[in-house]
DNA sequence: CATGAATGAGCATTCATTCAT
DNA sequence: AATGAATGAATGCTCATTCAT
C-alpha cells in the first residue's frame, strides 16, 4: 500500500526507511511512535514520508510487512526439503534464532502484531504470514510419515500448532522483555545468558519433539 | 504503588476503577488507552484518579497485577496436588481456558506486558507472575518422577517451559487477533469456533504430552 | 453546538471568546483563521477552546449565529411597527450602518457565510437569519398596502427582496474592501468616507423606493 | 503579472489553466484551494504552474481578472447603445444570467473578492472591474435624461449604484449557496427552481426600475 | 522548458496531569 | 475527599514553494 513514489527512490534511501521505521516502531510500538522521528532518523524530511506512505498506519504495515517476509525469506532460504524432519526443524530453530538476533526489530514488530489495538493490522497481516509456515509443517509432516519416519497417527494440525507455538515463544523470547524474563525464570539463567541458553536449547526441544513423534516401528526395525 | 486513599474508598468503586481500567487497557493498550475514558467509564472523576494513582503508569501497573492475580488465584484454587499430574494439566488448560474466556480483558493486559514499550512494565510485572508458575511446574514434575508416573530422564526445566508455552499460546489465541486467526490456520477452523477448538483440542493437547513424559517402565508394568 | 461548558464559564470569558474569534475569523476567513491565535487572543488555553467547542467549524458556527443574532436583536430593538413604513425602513437602514460600523467583525462574518467553501455553514446559518428579515418586510408592506400608503399592485415578493438586497449590499459596503472600494467608485468618494457618504445617502435611497412604492391616489387625495 | 512564460504556451494548456484554477478556486476558496490539485487538473507538473507564476496568489490575481474580464466582455457584446435604456437593462440581466449559469466559476471568483482575507485582491482587481461599469450605468443614465425617456431629477449616482447593486445580488444568487437560500425564502421556491425565478423575475424587476425612473412627462405627452 | 521529489513551517486536535474550589 | 475546568506539550498530517535533473 505505500505510494507509488516509494517504490522509485533509491535502494539506500528505502532501506534507511526501512531500518528507522523498523527500529522505532519496534522499541516505542504503534501508537506511541513518532513518525517525525522515524523521518529524521531515516535523513529525509516529514513531507516525503508522506509522499510515500499515505499514514502512519501504511507505513507501520509497510515496515511489518518487510519484516515478516525478510523473516520468512531467510528461514525458506535454508530448509532443504530433502533432509530428515527433525533435522530440518534443528536447521529452522538455529536459523531463525541467528536471524532474531540479528534482526530485533523484526521480530519485535511481529510480536506486536499481537497487542490490543492491533486488531485491525492483524487482520491485514497474519493470515499471509501464518498460512506458508502452517502449511510447511503440515506438508513435511504428511511427508515424514510417508517416509515412515514419523508415527502415522499424530493428529498432523494439532503438532503443527505445537512445533510452530516453540518456535515463536523462543523466537519472542529473543527480544520481549516479558518473556525474556520468563524464559530466564524457567531456565534459571540471566539476562545476559539468553541468546546462548536458547541456541544450547534448541538440540534438546528438537530432541523431546523427536521423540514424542518418532515412528517406534522405525527405530526397531 | 497506588496511593493510600485507594485502599480506602469503598469495594464496589474499586471494583469499578478495576473493571473500567481493565476493559480499556485491553481494549487500546497503554499508549492509545484515555484515562478520562477510563475514569469516566468508572464513573468517578479524572481528579479521583489521580488522587488513587500517581500517574497512568501506576494505574496500569496496578490493574494489571490485579488482573494477573486474579487468574493465579483461579488456577490455583483448583489445582488438587494429590492428582495425577496429567489429569492437573487437565484442569489447569480447561479452568484456564474457561478463565480467559470470562475475563478476556485479563488475558489481555497479560499478552501486552510483552509489547514494545512495555519494557518497564514488564520489569516489574513478570517475575512475581512467572516465578510461581515455572515453581509449581517444576515441583509437580518432581514429584511425577519420584511417583514413577513421569520418566525420570526429562529436562525438568524444558519441559516446564514447554507446557506453560503451549498454556500461554492457547490462552492468547482466545483473545489476540493475531493469535486467534493463527489458530484458525493451524486448527482450520472459523473464527467464530475458536473457543470450542480449543476447549476440544485440550484432551489431545494433555494426551500428545503424557506420551512424551509418561514413564513406559510403570506403563508395561 | 458548543459543549455545555461553554455555556457554564464565565460572561466574562464567553465575551472575550465571542470577541477574539470574531474578530480573527472576521479579519481572516475560516480556512486562513488560525484557533491557536484566537485561543491566545481570547487569553485562554488551546485546550480550553476545545473543551468549549467540538471543533474549528464549531467554534465558527457558534461566533457566526451569536453575531448574526446580535446584528438582529439590534435591528428588532429600534422597529416601531406603528411608525410609518417609509419612516421604519429610514431607521433600520440607520441603525444597521451604526451597527455595522461599531461591530465591523460581525457585519464580515455575515459576509463570509456567502463564499466558496462555506456552502456547509450556509446550509446551517442562512436560513435562520433570512427568514425573519424576509417575513418582516413582507408583513410590513402588506400593512402597507391595507393601510394605503403603498401602492396595492406592487409585487410583495420582489420588493422586499429587493429593499433586503440594498440593505445588504450598503452594509457589506462599509466593511468589505471590495465593496468599499466599488461604492467609492460609484459615489465618487474617497475611501475614507464611505461611511458618512452612506449615512448621507440613506435619505436619499428611502425616497427613492417611496417614489416606487408610495400610493399615488393617497398622495393625490 | 504572471511571468512572460504564460503568454508562450500554447492557448490550449492556457485554457486549461485558466478553466481548472477557476474551477478549483471557486469551489474552495483562495486559502484553501491547492496548487497541486490544480495542476493536476489541468495536466501540468507543479513546476510548470510555478514557472507561469509567481506564487498562488499571483495565479488567483490573473485567473480572477480573466473570469472578470470574460464577464465584462461577454455583457459588452450585447449592449446596443442605441438602444432604450430600459430594453438595454433587460438584456444585460437576461445576458448575464445566462453567462452566469454557464460559468459559475468566475462568478464565484467575484463574490469571493468580497470576502475576509481578500483585502489585497479586492485593491488589485476592484477597480479595474467597477469603474468601466459605473462609468457605462452613469452615461447611459445621462444619455436616457438628455433623450428625455428618464426624469432629470434622479441621483444618477445614486441610481446607478441600485442598479449594479440589484445585478450584483441576482447574480451572486446563482453561484452562493448563502445568497441562493436567501433567494428561495423571499421569493418562496424551491433550490432547483432558483435559476428559471431569476430569470422569470426580470422583467418585473426591470419594469420596478422602469416605473421609478421614467420621465413621466414624456409618457402623459 | 518541464518535471515532480523534497522540504519544513504550520495547524487542528488530543490528552496526561494539575489545582482551585 | 471529590471535582472537572484548565493547561500546553506533543503529534499526525498538509501544502506552498524550490530545485536538481
Amino acid at each position: 500500500m505505500p505510494r507509488e513514489t516509494f517504490n522509485v527512490i533509491s535502494d539506500d534511501k528505502r532501506q534507511r526507511i526501512y531500518i528507522s521505521a523498523a527500529k522505532i516502531f519496534a522499541r516505542d510500538g504503534f501508537a506511541k511512535a513518532n513518525t517525525s522521528e522515524i523521518a529524521k532518523d531515516a535523513n529525509i524530511s516529514k513531507g516525503s514520508l508522506y509522499d510515500y506512505f499515505e499514514n502512519k498506519e501504511d507505513l507501520y504495515l509497510t515496515v511489518s510487512t518487510h519484516a515478516i517476509s525478510e523473516s520468512r525469506k531467510n528461514i525458506d532460504s535454508i530448509i532443504d526439503h530433502s533432509m530428515n524432519f527433525f533435522d530440518q526443524l534443528k536447521s529452522i530453530f538455529l536459523q531463525g534464532l541467528k536471524f532474531v538476533i540479528e534482526n530485533r526489530e523484526y521480530a519485535q514488530l511481529y510480536a506486536n502484531i499481537s497487542t490490543s489495538g492491533m486488531e485491525d493490522f492483524a487482520k491485514k497481516l497474519t493470515l499471509k504470514v501464518e498460512k506458508h509456515t502452517a502449511d510447511y509443517y503440515k506438508n513435511a509432516l504428511k511427508k515424514g510419515i510417508s517416509d515412515g519416519i514419523i508415527r502415522p497417527d499424530i493428529d498432523i494440525k494439532m503438532v503443527a500448532f505445537i512445533i510452530n507455538s516453540l518456535y515463536v515463544i523462543l523466537m519472542i523470547s529473543v527480544v520481549s522483555e516479558h518473556y525474556r524474563i520468563r524464559l530466564g525464570e524457567y531456565f534459571e539463567v540471566e539476562d545476559a545468558e539468553i541468546e546462548k541458553e536458547i541456541e544450547s536449547k534448541i538440540d534438546a526441544l528438537v530432541g523431546i519433539i523427536r521423540m514424542s513423534l518418532e515412528n517406534r516401528k522405525e527405530t526397531k526395525s
